[in-house]
DNA sequence: TCGTCAAACTTTAGCTCTGAAATCTTCTGG
DNA sequence: CCAGAAGATTTCAGAGCTAAAGTTTGACGA
């Protein structure tokens, strides 16, 4: 999901074909057919990061703070983390963690109060309010979703699942340093 | 192209399958074979820019900078654009062009000297350097591609192809307000 | 009972990237 | 020759982030 929000002015595309004759023209060693796959899959998860921030922003959030009511629900009944482990979770640092909160607290998406136990340890829950944005956002995308594969249809489906899942395992079984390693390196 | 170089913490994430799970579990709607390939198609397109991202700072540039270079070599040779034009095909305001000029011009990625055939106009043009820092990166990223492919073979391109143009064929050819709109909406 | 240390979060300072608006330079048309 | 338009840059401000310092609280050994 992208983060930025207002559009100065919409870029210029060319088309996925124009895009891969281009990269012919330019680096003729491109295999067209692979660069055509790869060129049409980022094109797809690009507008769809588009769309969901356009959802989002009809509820009044921004993508940086869906993350933060995912991460809650995602952690299920009674939707509590601390910053810590939602930083850990995020990829953010603590401190990023803490300005991201108090933004949320302001606009009653979560609250924050110290553990009684421990009172060195803060709880971040989730509101009323921020459940059911996060689940309105839900509504909202399983409707684009199922526009987006409403030309694939039956099987296709399944084959298009199983597509996906190979190409993801190609890179998750890849130790991190070993894909994309170039023996041509310059 | 995600914009990011530093990572405080590698994020934690959940597989597709438990993913799709926990969703069901919070938002029973959800169509589990709908969401499973959303999932997959956003987690693929996300560990490619990541690998992108990685190769890029291999080569000293970060994937702004990237970006501007690509302009520039879709332009085609002799790899010429004004600010203005540049900032109309990446998206930006001219200010916001100026200054990432700036950056690439110190790091000799493109040279910026005005248009002697009419002085108000200011010419930006790719340095051998700047080609070479593109060329390498589309080695490296052609490397990178036929791996992630490696496990779809022959005939199976062909659909994956197919399948993922259809997606993107469903998105582009309705109108932007249209994709989404959700009629339940609170 | 303390004193010290560690853990967890927050605060502060600084950085990068961006947009809006003002400014500067140069060209063009009457 | 001057008014105004076009194109780029400068200035100012805002959003987000990180690193590092600071604060509060709990744990533990002497």
């Amino acid at each position: 999901m992208t983060t930025d929000k207002p559009a100065p002015a919409k870029p210029r595309e060319l088309g996925i074909a124009e895009q891969v004759a281009v990269y012919q023209r330019e680096f003729p060693l491109v295999d067209p057919q692979v660069e055509t796959i790869v060129q049409t899959l980022s094109r797809v998860a690009r507008r769809m990061g588009v769309a969901y921030d356009r959802q989002l922003t009809v509820l009044g959030i921004t993508s940086a703070e869906w993350e933060v009511l995912k991460a809650l629900v995602v952690a299920g009944s009674p939707y509590r983390l601390g910053p810590g482990e939602l930083a850990k979770r995020l990829g953010l640092t603590p401190a990023a963690m803490t300005h991201r909160i108090d933004r949320m607290v302001a606009e009653d998406l979560v609250t924050r109060e110290r553990d009684e136990s421990n009172r060195v340890r803060v709880i971040i829950e989730l509101t009323e309010n921020g459940r059911d944005k996060w689940l309105e956002s839900m509504r909202m995308a399983a409707v684009f979703e199922e526009e987006l594969l409403q030309d694939i249809v039956g099987e296709e489906r399944t084959v298009l699942s199983a597509l996906l899942a190979r190409m993801l395992r190609r890179i998750e079984e890849s130790r991190p340093d070993a894909l994309g390693r170039t023996a041509d390196l310059a």
